[in-house]
DNA sequence: CGTAAGATTGACAAGCGTCAAATACAGTGG
DNA sequence: CCACTGTATTTGACGCTTGTCAATCTTACG
């Protein structure tokens, strides 16, 4: 009940509908800090529901050089992109200890087959997903770093608080300032210097991987990135199938 | 008959899969180059299938600033990254003269209740569109301007061969420097260097806008991006509805 | 207490952006 | 057919952001 409650991409639906797709997952496994959910190139992909802890997604280069695609956070699938192709396309790391559910792929066949509003859901989520990703590619291939820093702290804190993690304008980031550059397009070193220039300027506050975002109102001026406006139940959705459509 | 054959993401759909796709959409109408089909931020989404014709998925900055998000090629179904939103995240602009067809939203609804196994299908779709958009980030993130270039000049040589559009090796860009620039997050002077760069090292031969990949197993060697190999009928989809399978 | 990983800092180099001017090119109207 | 005009391409000079290399310092943890 709780951690599903925090998935932005479902705000929307109904209960019924969590429930349906909450019933797809498998038993929980854990991983510790570090570990390997997912290994870039394997063969089968294979889906998870995160339940608990952080998870990054990334895809690794053959000259050693790495781009973290996603901060996976408690609700979301993890896996899916990898669906139409036949091994892996990114490696899925715990950030934290953190537990993972599976969900084995037929049920996805069945849930389109029998759960059509589900299913559309769904697909409405991976194209949130796509914007996500287009919002990231601007971020990376047009703004400075001082603008990705702030684009992407802000990002982040309206997932949490969305999301119901941590109090506004505050958060503990379990990224080392490699894995910041890794996400951002930069190399850890320039990532110091301008997490150091932001507290200077006073923008933010930072003790340790504590980051506490002092001028909110601020740094959204600086954001130039357009604001998005979910409608998750757009009226053109099919119908719920009533069958087993009740929680519980 | 003829473009259908070329939709990569659709390339193992069945005759009966594809034919209820192009059901969908309405009547083609008329673009100019440069004209508008789509402007980010206007009320509502909607979504096109892409007839003839080449068109730029854009996403502008508050700035000035412009990042291409996407060269659509014929048989490309646009727009449906807004889908879940408001307002159109993106624009689409003609870069050639194109013909686009019209989807309307409901028939996407009742695609999802009586045609499971093709709303899979497009599912899978979003999820291919999600990981060329990593694989762009990376690109974009991680590469230097020469990388990016060759990586950009393999992505579209390998999607015109499939499509059967020209011959291997040898293409025609229907974009500006400073579109390109905008595509690979680069400024229209450094991508005029970096083509100059390719041609006096005899990678590549130009005249104008047409570019030939002299060496194209050279620069395939050069690409550090990983190769992706799509399965796109898994087999946890869902039975075909034998209803209205059948071709035409 | 010792070790390893991460964070911080400085000096330096390089890739890319910026500015500006020159050239080529396409479309238009006379 | 040709001058005219706006747009795209090309080129050079210069500067700045960011990357690279390397040393030091801090922190976490066994």
């Amino acid at each position: 009940m709780h951690q599903f409650s925090r998935i932005s991409a479902f705000a929307d639906m109904s209960a019924g509908d969590m429930a349906a797709i909450r019933a797809l997952a498998g038993p929980p496994a854990a991983y510790r800090r570090g570990q390997s959910i997912q290994t870039q190139g394997e063969a089968g992909p294979r889906l998870f529901m995160l339940e608990d802890g952080w998870v990054s997604a990334s895809l690794g280069l053959s000259d050693g050089g790495c781009q973290l695609l996603k901060i996976h956070l408690p609700g979301d699938i993890m896996g899916s992109p990898s669906l139409p192709y036949t091994h892996a396309v990114d490696s899925l790391t715990a950030l934290t200890l953190c537990r993972v559910r599976p969900i084995p792929l037929n049920r996805i066949g069945t849930l389109f087959a029998e759960k059509p509003r589900v299913a559309a859901m769904l697909f409405l989520s991976a194209q949130e997903e796509r914007t996500i990703l287009m919002d990231r590619l601007t971020m990376v291939g047009r703004l400075d770093a001082r603008r990705r820093m702030i684009a992407f702290l802000l990002h982040l804190n309206d997932r949490l608080a969305l999301a119901g993690m941590g109090e506004n304008g505050s958060l503990t980031l379990p990224l080392s300032q490699q894995q910041i550059g890794d996400l951002l397009g930069l190399t850890p070193v320039h990532v110091n210097r301008t997490l150091r220039g932001l507290a200077e300027e006073g923008v933010i506050r930072r003790q340790g991987r504590h980051i506490e975002l002092v001028d909110l109102a601020a740094m959204r001026k600086l954001n130039i990135l357009p604001q998005r406006h979910l409608q998750f139940s757009p009226d053109w959705l099919p119908e719920s199938s009533n069958l087993t459509d009740l929680p519980h």
